[in-house]
DNA sequence: GACTAGTTATAAG
DNA sequence: TGTTATAAATAGT
């Protein structure tokens, strides 16, 4: 490969001149039929700022979304570091990359005990996804008798129940009742973690919320803002 | 100063070369006062795997991390996308970029009604942090009962009644029962909001667990798993 | 999706 | 942290 930099000058805001490219324009001698014309412009500077195309901003998205994962996958690898990204396109598509994965590092993230796991002193039964589904089925639960003990109606508990019992289906049909002691302790173990973790990330909402209204608010590492 | 490195060498992965080699190599060379030597030997092409020393993982990382986090906020401005970045250094330590916010990224992400939000009837009171820090409450009264019912014992749910009312202090503490009705029914709004989300989050997390294994998976957007 | 050429990101020092 | 030269990402076709 070979690169030949005349007069560089560069630097980034402040445009240069144009540069003519007299690239050595002996013109090594076949050129007659050597006819490549410079098939675009190559690329051209851009502003940050919304582009106003609707066509041009979702192939800029594709492009950009692409690199960008490409970048936290190496950040991942060559660093050893944990990362989620969560984008949604501008027509309101969900895309994600994760490493290790997504849900792995949003929980670390969400949780309490950020820094450092100090394990509670309950340990084991860690099944997360199971436990998620065991605190949703919870809140279905709790839900529908707080907002039944509000409204102190009949009709609302019942349609409330109703929906509840649609929802439960598969494996959310957690029925502790029918649940073996073992199995049982095991539950409750998950449910421990996850209301430790439920606590501490509506705890971390808070201080997000609080520092991006600009009370700054850490939790030991940093937030970024743009530029 | 001119560079003109002939000597492709190439190197490393399979590059495409497709050069044409019509090098001027006229060799104007008027190095004799231009005796800037290289400084350095500028970027130097590396493998994508683990650094193997500590410093340079550590000076990598904050590097590409500032690298990561300027091209999420352009595309965020370009594209008018959301974007969330989460991070954990190599050593733990949690960063993250968000437009408009991480957590409004995230609960985006980890909701149910993805694409559009289709309010389900009961609206407004949408203080989310409010409502997570309910939820929150909601799960540490359960879980107190639950684990207490599994246990059978007095102990624990002491312990656990005694951590629980340690926990709740200040706005945590909302007590339902000295709510005004108004109010309530806000908190009991906020709630079900909070509720069918975590419903969803955790059907997402399942399913991202899922899709994490092999299982294919998608939730109408795409997931990128690296090289 | 493929290519070119000017722009950025960064490995090393 | 700042500099430099080169590798990579990418705007426009």
């Amino acid at each position: 490969m070979m690169v030949a930099s005349a007069a560089a000058a560069e630097s980034s805001n402040n445009n240069n001149n144009n540069n003519n490219n007299n690239n050595c324009s002996s013109s090594s001698s076949k050129n007659t039929y050597n006819n490549k014309r410079k098939q675009s412009l190559g690329r051209q500077k851009i502003e940050i700022k919304r582009i106003a195309s609707e066509e041009a901003r979702q192939v800029c998205f594709s492009k950009r979304r692409a690199g960008l994962f490409k970048k936290a996958n190496e950040l991942s690898v060559l660093c050893g570091a944990d990362i989620a990204v969560v984008v949604f396109s501008p027509a309101g598509k969900p895309f994600s990359f994760g490493h290790p994965s997504v849900p792995s590092v949003l929980r670390r993230f969400l949780s309490p005990d950020n820094p450092h796991n100090h394990n509670h002193s309950h340990s084991a039964a860690d099944s997360t996804p199971a436990a998620a589904a065991a605190v949703a089925a919870e809140l279905n639960a709790r839900q529908a008798e707080l907002a039944a003990a509000v409204e102190g109606g009949r009709r609302r508990r019942a349609a409330l129940e109703e929906a509840l019992r649609a929802r439960r289906a598969g494996m959310w049909d957690a029925d502790v009742d029918a649940m073996a002691l073992p199995e049982l302790e095991a539950f409750a173990a998950a449910l421990e973690r996850l209301r430790a973790e439920a606590a501490l990330r509506a705890d971390h909402l808070l201080m997000l919320d609080a520092a991006a209204k600009g009370f700054g608010a850490e939790s030991g590492g940093d937030l970024y803002y743009g530029v």
